[in-house]
DNA sequence: CTGAAAGCGCTTACAG
DNA sequence: CTGAAAGCGCTTACAG
């Protein structure tokens, strides 16, 4: 009684309980609470629950900065990107923010720009000073090669988000874009489509080769061709979907369909159709990729390959905390995702068959 | 000589220089090392050089978890939010990343949802436990006074962007609503438009009385009145633009205009325009606010209230930061944003004057 | 203007 | 299975 008076005045005024305070409230050592803190297994039961008593009761929760000191590693997640697209952006935060909702981990943000002068050593200064818990990698920063050499010698932990298998599968989640763009290729070509274009994106993404592969494939599978005078090379954004929208449809025999890379870039051809005059699906149908927000919001509304992307989030965060919590650690059916077709109304049969 | 050798050894095998090797090479104690990191001003020129050009030489940079702990205050600025737009989100990230940039700081991800359970006590436990360097709070949990007042009782600091003076000047970044609200008024009026409809967001942003009430005063500013059957309540969201623009538009004496709180509902109503056979502009021009990607990308290009909302996120983070760094102290210029007008060709005279 | 000691709240390395 | 000591890399509080 006297003694648990004596005890708790000890505790600091700021209200925050230390590892000290519950080593003493539970009658062991600091060690011993760090043991339990840390689930390590060898604690004897009748021990373990006389601290996780003690824990509840004064509603410990460790330092994270003390423990980032001690451990040499803190407790930040960094999601790095270089993907323009800011709903994609949002999405892939919001998969991940759901996968560390209850845990010990912080989402910290890494933008970075490859074309940039200090493009990795930005993203280097940041694992060596911050030492992160791990990094999420999506594309194109994930396809980056060098950058996870250095981060594998700075015995920094990653996963990569990418459309190819680019590491060891216990660090890869992986989107089957080639998938995704044979369903684009397999709807237009079973509309009847014949003349068919194809806007891609940089070529510093992966995706863009397996997307252009697998509408290519999906096409042939179908005994058609993608024509080279029919495909073009975008940024991936607004503008270059306007322009190599209007480039595609100046021409004499011009196609009547587009499958574009994402999203915004088909947002783009429905304003080069727009100004030459075409009618979007009935003269010219056009499928994106994404399934972004406005897709669904213009008009008409577009059909587009759907890429789970917050779950892919998910995916990665789990799969890169679950390395040491247990119960994240049966990932095994989630590393990789298949990709839908969203069917609209910015496709249908060509007019001119 | 042997003597530099022998230091060298000493320094660890990862490559990290401490504040200890730092003050050995310099010849002075870890505190004096501490104080010029640290920009306090009783260190002598001589030994601030001195310890500057060892710092230089070996790359120092201290342990933020460390300082962490010293200080008992990290290196993390959260950003919290409760904004369903992501387009809003993302520049405002953006802008606090700018401002982060070359800075010792971090950016971590907080958003919530006041309508959760949990709701003000993630945030608060998101504080105690890794005691950010500050918080930047957007709309609407920036008008949630009770939690800024738990805020100061954890001694945590803090800014807030909001339409009203919110807290003292020094944390308050205002952007001007009302003033924006009003443009589009007048824009409305001047085009000749009479029968005006309003579609405002959830009351629980205070920002949707400041454009509402900013709307309604550049109304009366030229004669015209904001009739109550013309006004709705949205969800700042896409689906509910395309109720209220229903609700709205299937009235015998439908309104020729209508501006709505944010580009999402405008967006809405575009689709309950079409549903209804309307042309826009030449049958309803439509004005709305933000001015996100989607203003520019949809047909016919929207009229919008412009928010410079990356700039503010800067300022905001400037505003956090600056309390302590000198260079950005001066920023009493920037506490207050007006808004523009975006013109573009979603409105046009009434056709029935 | 400068420094030696103690401390921030944890974990590691070691011992038993 | 458990603990005492030392250490992580800084800053605070104090002394001179």
């Amino acid at each position: 009684m006297a003694d648990d008076k004596a005890t708790a005045d000890r505790i600091r005024s700021d209200g925050a309980i230390t590892i000290s305070d519950v080593a003493r409230l539970a009658g062991v050592s600091k060690k011993t609470v760090s043991r339990v803190v840390n689930n390590e297994a060898t604690v004897s039961d009748e021990t373990r629950q006389k601290v996780q008593k003690v824990i509840a009761e004064t509603g410990f929760v460790p330092n994270p900065q003390a423990r980032a000191l001690a451990f040499r590693r803190s407790f930040l997640v960094g999601l790095v990107y270089d993907n323009p697209n800011p709903q994609y952006v949002v999405n892939m935060q919001r998969g991940v923010l759901d996968a560390l909702d209850n845990t010990d981990y912080q989402l910290v943000l890494q933008p970075c720009d490859r074309n940039s002068a200090d493009y990795p050593d930005r993203i280097l200064s940041f694992v060596s000073m911050h030492r992160p818990h791990g990094l999420i990698l999506t594309p194109s920063v994930s396809e980056d090669e060098a950058l996870t050499e250095s981060l594998r010698r700075l015995d920094c932990d990653y996963v990569v988000v990418a459309s190819v298998p680019l590491d060891i599968p216990q660090r890869n989640i992986r989107t089957h874009d080639r998938q995704g763009a044979r369903l684009a290729a397999e709807h237009l070509a079973q509309l009847g489509h014949t003349s068919i274009g194809h806007i891609h994106g940089p070529p510093l993404f992966r995706s863009v080769g397996e997307r252009l592969e697998g509408f290519r494939e999906g096409l042939e599978a179908h005994g058609l061709e993608l024509a080279p005078r029919y495909i073009r090379e975008g940024a991936y954004n607004f503008a270059s979907g306007v322009a190599c929208g209007r480039d595609l449809l100046s021409t004499e025999d011009r196609p009547t369909a587009i499958f574009t890379g994402n999203d915004e870039m088909a947002v783009g051809v429905y304003v080069a159709a727009r100004e030459a005059g075409l009618r979007i699906p009935e003269d010219l149908s056009i499928v994106g990729f994404d399934d972004t927000p406005i897709a669904e919001r213009i008009w008409p509304p577009l059909t587009t390959v759907r890429s789970p992307i917050r779950e892919i989030g998910r995916a990665a965060a789990r799969l890169l905390i679950g390395r040491k919590e247990p119960e994240f650690s049966d990932l095994s059916e989630h590393l990789s995702y298949a990709l839908d077709l969203m069917t609209r109304q910015s496709t249908s049969a060509p007019l001119k068959l």
